[in-house]
Order: structure tokens, then sequence, then C-alpha cells
DNA sequence: TCCCCTCACCCAATCGATTGGGTAAGGTGG
DNA sequence: CCACCTTACCCAATCGATTGGGTGAGGGGA
């Protein structure tokens, strides 16, 4: 059995007595940058203080080194809510980056509500964290200025805001791509179910395909832009109300968010119409569940995880002032089934 | 200008010298219960330090009372992964009672692999929370026992495993109620997409419905039920193989997940069938999409959100020493077009 | 031989909060 | 008047790691 599985952790004041050196020397044989290291102990002795913290298993106590430094390796992150897979899937990029910095992440839900990120993101600064990535930005989000102000480090993920670092999808593009393909496709009569007009991520993406739709010169009309709830609710009621006040009915319908479209899809079909035959439906984000539906449905698909790991990198700049520059990532175009 | 808006924390220290007492008194004022509250200051000094704590905004140091007390008030949970909508609702339910707590959650996938939840389990530990909770146990678990003698506080959720305390749905139940169901319905050839063998939450779902199935007097053959992943790709091969073996097709199949029910769906359509006319599909856990899917599906509900609550209850006993018994909650079947 | 330098360490303060053990002042009972 | 108790505090050690500043021994150069 190993010596690890005692009750009280090894400290460094074990090690050194057990070698009979000074603590101080320990430390910076196991922490310092090999210069200091170097200095503090002859290769011999760190040597064996490096074989006895093996032996005993000795880890560091975060909370004695974060108080004495100042850094905890912490960093916060606040999204909208995790049961949406985007940014469920963005957190696992987050997780993955911030190890390998040896920082631990944590998470809160904000309900993309902005009492709630404000309330959030104070206890996150209470448990110190060193830095906070937010997915939850509105673009009207009183927050962020006050945060600057405060000399919080701090970046956004999935979702941006003009005057700070973000890491997000090309959705303007992403827009864009849709437009093309089923202007392509011939339809010419479409509508949108936009997204929360409080997210950047549904303006770019509807900006993006209804510029690129009139540039290509097809028209769209009043109603056939509808802001709506994200998930699949959102999409059915969306759709809803398409169906009860287009004048002709569109022929193809693109929706901001896989989960949106799903909605859309089974309204659709309540509504008599077969997706992919009568009707064409694109989403966005390429979520593993769009390729496996019973009408596979077209999406754009985005670089979800190397979002996560952009955010952190960019707070990583950022902690360190170093210029830390928007990241925008390119998406591409799926076609499935449900466009084609 | 709030003050709090200064740079550098406010410590105990500050309130201290500012109102001329010691820090002791402070310390004892804003912390302890309240006896000992009581006998450390007048009533005058304690209504003073609390009014200039919350004037400075003054929030307490957890990395320096986590090193004096030995306690984080962190909490860490594993879960396979939370892009899988389950974990993430059990985890939003996680943190919102760990939040009640005063407790912060802490999150990290393991993907379902056992040597990397051991290193999280080790992360976690070396990060010195107070207590973990596994989302992820297999049947054949070496790290719990070995935990367990290590004196680390922990609990399970989701999946149990027999000796350990668990919160999770009453799995066998719910298989059961799937079983009455498609009885009743007239089918009398079932399959069963069985879902990981090594997750209790498969087997006992599985073992739920087979049992009942035959104490109905119904029979299920060898190849009715296969072992898949948990997601719509797994759920999709799984039907794929049923199709290709079956002597005679099912009329029926039960998948115990959601996710696997859509890519079940999602393989019949390609196989010719129509879902809800020719073939019955059941899901489990209800999640939000199953309502929402062009052919709603039939779903076990499955009280997501109170398992990680429960969860963290548990815990809460364990970590007390009060004797913690495993929590099976009740599920419901939602019969919806894919099975009615 | 003397001075200086390097090597390999040690010493002690420090981060912020907690907590067991005082202690001076004032009041009470006998 | 004195012993004793309560009230309202203060003092100092402590948790574990870090870090600026020593220091003694040994070696090399002038």
């Amino acid at each position: 059995m190993n010596e690890s599985s005692r009750r009280r952790p090894v400290t460094i004041k074990d090690l050194a007595s057990e070698l009979g050196v000074h603590p101080s020397t320990v430390s910076r044989v196991l922490h310092s940058e090999a210069e200091v290291a170097r200095s503090a102990a002859s290769a011999e002795t760190a040597r064996k203080v490096r074989e006895l913290a093996r032996k005993l298993g000795y880890s560091p106590h975060p909370q004695a080194s974060g108080l004495r430094t100042g850094r905890t390796h912490l960093l916060g992150t606040i999204v909208p809510r995790l049961s949406d897979l985007v940014l469920a899937i963005m957190y696992e990029g987050v997780e993955e980056a911030a190890a390998e910095l040896k920082y631990s992440a944590f998470v809160m839900n904000s309900r993309d509500d902005m009492e709630e990120q404000r309330r959030k993101t104070e206890i996150m600064l209470a448990r110190r964290v060193d830095g906070l990535i937010f997915g939850d930005v509105h673009l009207d989000c009183p927050l962020m200025p006050e945060l600057a102000r405060r000399g919080v480090p701090f970046v956004l993920m999935n979702r941006r805001l003009r005057g700070f670092p973000s890491a997000t999808c090309d959705d303007v593009l992403g827009g864009q791509l849709v437009a093309d393909h089923l202007w392509d496709q011939g339809h010419r009569n479409v509508a949108v179910v936009a997204g929360e007009p409080y997210a950047s991520t549904a303006v770019d993406r509807t900006s993006g395909f209804v510029d690129r739709w009139r540039a290509l010169g097809g028209d769209i009309g009043q109603g056939a832009v509808v802001w709506s709830r994200f998930d699949t609710t959102g999409g059915r009621e969306a759709v809803a109300a398409i169906l009860r006040t287009a004048r002709v009915l569109p022929t193809a319908v693109f929706a901001v968010n896989d989960f949106a479209a799903i909605g859309a899809m089974g309204a659709l079909r309540s509504h008599g119409l077969t997706v992919g035959r009568d009707i064409a439906v694109v989403g966005f984000n390429d979520t593993p569940v769009a390729a496996q539906l019973p009408i596979p449905l077209s999406s754009v698909r985005s670089p979800m995880l190397e979002i996560g790991r952009a955010a952190v990198e960019l707070l990583r700049r950022v902690l360190n002032h170093e210029p830390a520059e928007s990241i925008r990532l390119k998406p591409v175009l799926q076609v499935r089934e449900s466009s084609a």
C-alpha cells in the first residue's frame, strides 16, 4: 500500500524534516523555475527531494500556495445553461484547455438572466478565481464595462460584444453559407427562426443570412424573420407563428440553432408538411443529434470545442497582459436530407 | 462608487483596524455561531462590524479560511460527459443544491473511462474538495472501495453500486412501466436497445423491462436485447443489428435512453418503417427534446434535477457523519405518438 | 595569505482567517 | 471589603507554501 493513503496529506514540512533540509529548499526544488531551483539545492539533494515527494504522494496545498501567491489557478465560466448542448460542449473545451495550463475550471448557470449573471460573477470573484469566461453576454450587458473598470480579467465565449475579447464562431459567415445554399437549391421564399435578439449569435446568423439573401437579389418580408427561444419549444412556436401569418408559405426555413430546428420540423410535420420534400430546413451548430434525426438535418457546423479552447487561450493572454485579439472560427455547412 | 471596487480585497484586518478592535473579534462576529459571536463582542460593536463589512464589501478569503479550517467548501462532481444532456441536468441540480449549502461545485468529464475517472478524482482531491459525487460509476469500479478505505467522503448519482450511497432514478420500475405499457398496447414481439452493460441505469432498466415482460407471459429472444452506446449513433447501430438478425420484426422497441431512441427512430425510418404506425418506440429520461420531435417520443420521465439535488443532500449527510441511505426517485411514463 | 565569489543551504516574515487561552474592568453576593 | 463572576475584548499560534535576504564553507585568483 502506498504511503499516500494515510489520512493527513503530506506537506512540504514533512518532506523537509524527513530529509533534514529546510522547507524553503523543498519548495524551491519542487516548484520554482529551473534556474531558481538549481541555485537552491545540489543536483543530489534535488533528486532526493523529488523522489521522496513522489514516494509519499506529496501534492501541494492549493489553498496555502494560493493564499501566499494571490493566484488560485481557478478559472470561472458562466453559461446560460449547461443543459444547452452547445454550451456544454464549449465548456468541455474550456475544461480541457484549462487543465493543460494547470488551471481548474468552474461553471455556473445564469439562465441567461443578467441579475443571475451578476450574482454568479460575485460568487466566483469571492472564490478568488484568477479570471472569468462568459458564455452568456447580452448585446447590452452593463456588467462587462463594470468588470473592466474593476480590473477583473475576463473574456467572452460563444457570443461577442464590441470592445471585449471573445472567442466565437464566425456567425455572419454561417448565415451567408445558408443563404447561398438555399438560393442555389432554387428557393426564393424563405423564413428565419432567428433566436434571441439579445444574443450576438442569433443576430449575426440572421443578419448574415438576410444580407446575403438580399445581395443575391432575394426578398425577405416582414413576418419572415421571427425571434424565438433557442430550444425546441422556441422553434416550434416560431414556425407556428410563421405558418399563421405568412401570405405565401415559405419553401425553406433557416433556424439559427439545431434544437430550434428540431422544434420547427415538428411544427411543420404537424402542419402536414414533409421536411426535405415539401419544405427545406437548415439548423446551426451541427450538434451530434442533427445527423441522426429520422430526417437528417442540414446544419452549419461550428467548432464548439475549439471555441471553448480558444476562450481559455484568450484568457491566458489577458492574464499575462499579452494583447488578446478576438478569435472568430470558421463554420462549414453540412448539407443533409432536410434541405437536399 | 462603492468601496468594493478598490483593487485589493478588504480583509478582516482592514475592518479591525478601522474600528479599533482586534481581528479575532471581527472574525467571531462575522463568522461564528450566535453564542460565540455574542460572547465575543457587545451588541453595539457587532453592529458596527457588520455595517462596516457591508459598506466596504468585505468577503472572506476562502483560501485563507480553508487553510486554517481544513474545509474548502468545494464539492467535486465527475460525470461521463457534460454534453450528455441527462448528466448536464443532474449537474444543474447539484450546483443549485450546493449553492444553497454555501458550497461551490466543480465538474469534470471522465468520458466513462475508469483511468480518466481516477485521474480526475486525484485532481479534485489535490484541490482539497470536501467531498465527491460520481455520476459515472461502473458496476465493477475498483476506485470506490479504495476511496472508502482512504476515508474520502463521496456519494453516487445517476448510477448505483452496491454498498455505496447513491441518488438514482428507480430504473427497475421505469423498465416495468414500459413493459406494462407496450403489453397493454398489444405488442407481443419487442426489442430492447439496452445501453452500456457496465451502467446500472442500463442494466436496471433492461432487467426491469425483461423481468416484467416475462411475468406478463411474454417472450424475449436472444437477439432482442442489444447492448449499445447511450447516444444517437449507438441507438442507430443497435436497431440496425436487430433488424439484421431478428427472425420476426419486432413491433416495438424500448431504448433505455432518449438519444438512443432518436437514433433508433432514424434507423427504423431508413428501413422504411414509420414510427408510431408500423412500430412503437419508447425512450427513457423524457428529455425536453422528446416531446418536440417531429414524431413525439414516448419516454419514461426521470427526475433528473431532483437526482442531482438528492446527491448533494446525501453528501451533506456523509460529511456530517449522519446515516446516508440511498435515494431512489420514482419515474413516470409519458405516452406520446411514437407508441400510441 | 587574503579577499572575493559561488554554492548550497537556512531563516523568518508573510498571505488572511481561525481559535484556545488569556485579562482588565465592572458588578454582585456574602 | 473581598472573592468571584461575567462581559468584552485582546494575544498569539496556527494552517502550508513562498520568497527576499542572509550565511558558512570551500575554492580560486592576485
